[in-house]
DNA sequence: CCAAACAATGAACAAATGAGCGGAGGCAGA
DNA sequence: TCTGCCTCCGCTCATTTGTTCATTGTTTGG
């Protein structure tokens, strides 16, 4: 019987180990057993779960889920935030004020920030308090969604979030959507355009939400999408919107007429940068579900309610 | 607000580390914080017992005996045996048997190792199966006790012990107490005894037993000690022995007239080797308290109830 | 009874971890 | 607004820990 498996000397070296601090030297040597037997004698205990560690966690479901949706969905990471605690009705603007709070992790120093337009991410931006990071640069992903809902516009976003972090931002003067293909060569081809076109295409982490496909959204409140799209587009299949790109129930890229006369960046162009999104609301299930299965996201932020349904 | 006290991110970097066993490394790439944080991260949680191991401990009383013997009397270490378990009565006879099973942990690779005689340690070593312990030498600590008692001699032991562990051992050929100080001081001149003597008062560890200053103790039936001298004892205020050295209640060591007619080693000669007690019994509670008061024992091995009578 | 496979162990090495140092910001008070 | 202090963080080095390998002992099958 080899020594590592006498269960007194196991608890032993455990209680000397983990309650009293020793080093693997220290018990060696106050046992008398070598160095080797002793890491030996720990790794047994731990496998054969003599000792267990146990992680004191307020947030229980949330990280049950969290973990969940990372499986799931193969994500890096995924962070869920209990929105109901405090105030239920208000999840929208507690969603976006709890995930003010934990942006600055997903975020280092010196990064390059895309951002997307929307009324979740605007919700993030109004909250943010300060972001701790320096040398942040934000890029806007996409153009100004009509005359209207200029307070969600990628650019206020980036403005305010360059301003809570001391960093800097550049600004799309540039509508998401023109008539013509023409209109958008054109416009993609003028310089202050196209060089910040470039920088959101090459940025270290971008932030996004995840759109519906639905004649209530708020695209279409918004004037940007028209009830006529929103049927062509749900005919050919979209169940979801990331940036400027269209996804079907599978999480696969569905090319549309629009393409052409959209200006931002697309879900492709995103595959070099860190991209989070952020998404909540019972409507939004199945656009997640599909967004999150495209492979293309790396962190997900979302609420306890919705990744409920999603996860499973 | 250091990222170290973001509790979300504290128990996601304890996540990984404990129950997923990523490294540190890779959790600082995965979550893109520096390696050094993801340490202090861990570290804290530490200290704030936002994680906590739990030892999964079946010998929960045993090992609380255990600590309150060694923060009591300073030992090095205690082991608690509990014999009632399996066979009520016998204790002596279980108790030898689970030491034995146990007492190699206590003794090194080419140790050299005293052994003293009487009840308990020749129980422990009637009990021995084998001792997984390479070039061994086993020293008599003592002489012989009277014509009978041949059985717990600790020449007999001594040769016990050498044979289950396959290593060799000295016999010391002379009686424990003698009529007169010129006897001794001739007998322990002789060579053959002398020699061995001096390797008794060099071990590396020596295995003794405590015994009580008793009229009905073993050493009385055996014919060691007459009723007059444990009378004498008993008035001198010795209520322990140990080898050949008798202990007052606070564990201070009594000369008496016997030492100069004794043959064998002196408790102060064991200073230099580790010393091992065994002792069990609630006749013996206050010998033993005596004994571990002296400061001389390093390893006591005792049974749950005798523990549980000198733990307070 | 011997040989060969197996198991256990300690030495040496490689990887992981923790601690101290110094620089860079942020904040408070002048 | 500026200055000085103070906190926080990453770099580097020392320590600790895990793993591999060679040696030794042990057991089983011929």
């Amino acid at each position: 019987m080899a020594i590592t498996d006498n269960l007194r000397m196991v608890l032993k070296v455990c209680q000397l180990y983990y309650i009293e601090n020793l080093s693997q030297k220290e018990i060696s040597s106050q046992l008398g057993i070598s160095r080797p037997q002793i890491s030996r004698i720990l790794s047994n205990a731990r496998n054969n779960n003599v000792v267990t560690v146990q992680i004191n966690n307020p947030f229980v479901e949330e990280s049950k889920l969290e973990r969940a949706l990372v499986e799931r969905y193969r994500l890096k990471d995924a962070l869920v935030l209990d929105t109901t605690a405090d105030r239920p009705g208000h999840s929208e603007a507690e969603f976006g004020k709890m995930a003010a709070e934990c942006i600055d992790a997903y975020i280092m120093d010196h990064n390059r920030v895309g951002v997307m337009s929307g009324q979740t991410i605007a919700n993030l931006a109004r909250s943010v308090q300060r972001i701790n990071r320096r040398g942040l640069e934000f890029v806007p992903l996409v153009g100004g969604i009509g005359a209207t809902g200029a307070g969600w516009h990628a650019n206020a976003i980036a403005q305010r979030l360059a301003e809570c972090s001391g960093g800097n931002c550049y600004i799309l003067n540039a509508p998401i959507i023109v008539q013509s293909r023409q209109s958008r060569d054109i416009l993609i081809r003028e310089p202050e355009i196209a060089s910040v076109l470039q920088k959101g295409a090459a940025c270290d982490a971008v932030i996004v939400g995840i759109g519906e496909i639905n004649e209530d959204s708020t695209n279409v409140k918004a004037g940007a999408l028209d009830r006529d799209s929103v049927k062509r587009l749900k005919e050919a299949g979209a169940v979801a919107s990331v940036c400027t790109t269209y996804l079907n129930a599978q999480g696969k890229i569905i090319g549309t007429e629009q393409d052409e006369r959209t200006i931002g960046i697309t879900l492709e162009q995103l595959k070099r940068s860190r991209t989070i999104a952020l998404a909540i609301g019972k409507s939004k299930t199945e656009s997640i579900k599909a967004a999150l299965s495209s492979g293309y996201i790396d962190v997900f932020i979302t609420n306890t309610e919705t990744a409920r349904e999603i996860a499973n």
